[in-house]
DNA sequence: ACGAATGTTTACCACTTGGTAAGTGAACCG
DNA sequence: CGGTTCACTTACCAAGTGGTAAACATTCGT
């Protein structure tokens, strides 16, 4: 129960709305990301933001209203992170290289981001549905790319969508799932998550790199 | 809501009693791993099984008691699950490929387990440490299986802890993430699996071998 | 300046939640 | 057989749930 010292109104009516209903998916963001969509009732969220319960339902008309409107945040701040990866300089390893670290860098900075996509995926149903059609353009350019990758021999020719599903998981897994590595006796400390960066790379880089790309490049 | 018929009483009635704590923590194990931990009630449960809530929490004196059982039983299964590979013939690659065919096999026949592992880790706290409690014998035969399989040099030399996790997050990630596989435009059928477990095993393969212990096989 | 639109609160409601108390019928044991 | 224990039910309850209705304050258009 965080608390808010609302600054006096500022700015047109209208801002402040756009304002306030940002502030409510953010914290809505983080809070189902953390604990879960049925975990958290309109009213902690309302006692987190400093507002009523029924400031909300003004903005949206039912919790369930609300997720929709949380899961296009959430795609979108997705999008925001990672497409600017893809769009970066380089090419081959070095570019994958890139988003690696980025999904790192979301996952230490944003952990309830990725925490989130997972809960809604899990849930199923129409939640999910929503958020495969929010990321779908962004999955078709990433498939894009292994796509040309591949075509040009510099990583090893498979089903595109199976290894983006393979490096997406294996980097979700070893960036969010705190309990596992806890349980493998790895504490996740800032120092150690950049060693899982670093074994990870090479784990991927060994996975994806086609061997005859790889004997061209400065082994690491 | 099943609809349970249920049977007349048999057998002794200590027989009977560890029988119908036993339906209680399957339905639980279930509701948990699919829906989640907060998002099923005492009163579903008892609906799907025919009982009252009372009946319940004659057994485990709250809903968090209730978990805690249904954490071990979970850890139990796994390890009954997944113990049994590690103990296989073999060496090198085929015991590593045993283990993941094994996995995609409790993936497609029972996701609630693995989704409630997913969805304890996710809570934390007690319940997770609980659960890295009751894997932990286990963790660690996996990880001197590795060691031991590194300094043998049939696979690539590396942090034992974080291929398992690695490994770990990439099959449970394959085999579970429907709704991103459906993102990427795979359905989630028989087949698809087939070829998302030989696609998987092929990525695995070129992570995890080390290079002089792979010319020495045959490719597959 | 004034009525209307807008954002928020107070008051409330029906329903569900985990949990308690007391009762009931069958199985067990002497 | 007769009492006791056991597994379970019926009857509740206080707190919390998502959601509605209406009052209220501020800002807007004119």
């Amino acid at each position: 129960m965080a608390l808010v010292l609302t600054s006096p109104p500022k700015g047109s009516r209208a801002a402040r709305t756009r304002a306030t209903e940002d502030r409510i998916l953010s914290v809505a963001l983080e809070s189902f990301g953390l604990k879960g969509f049925d975990s958290v009732s309109l009213d902690d969220l309302a006692a987190d933001l400093g507002i009523t319960k029924q400031a909300i339902l003004y903005h949206w008309s039912s919790k369930r209203a609300l997720l929709d409107a949380v899961i296009d945040r959430a795609a979108l701040d997705l999008i925001i992170e990672f497409d600017g990866a893809l769009s970066e300089e380089g090419s081959g390893w070095s570019r994958i290289e890139s988003v690696v670290r980025r999904i790192f860098r979301v996952a230490m900075r944003r952990p309830e981001l990725l925490g989130f996509i997972r809960e809604i995926s899990r849930i199923g149903g129409d939640a999910s549905l929503r958020v495969t059609a929010d990321l779908d353009p962004f999955v078709s350019r990433a498939t894009a790319y292994f796509q040309r990758e591949m075509d040009e021999g510099r990583i090893r020719r498979c089903d595109p969508g199976l290894l983006l599903v393979s490096a997406y998981s294996t980097v979700l897994g070893a960036a969010t799932e705190v309990e596992v590595l806890r349980a493998v006796g790895i504490e996740p400390t800032l120092r150690s998550t950049v060693v899982r960066r670093r074994e990870l790379l090479a784990f991927l880089y060994a996975a994806m790199v086609a061997p005859e790309y790889a004997r061209t490049q400065v082994l690491r």
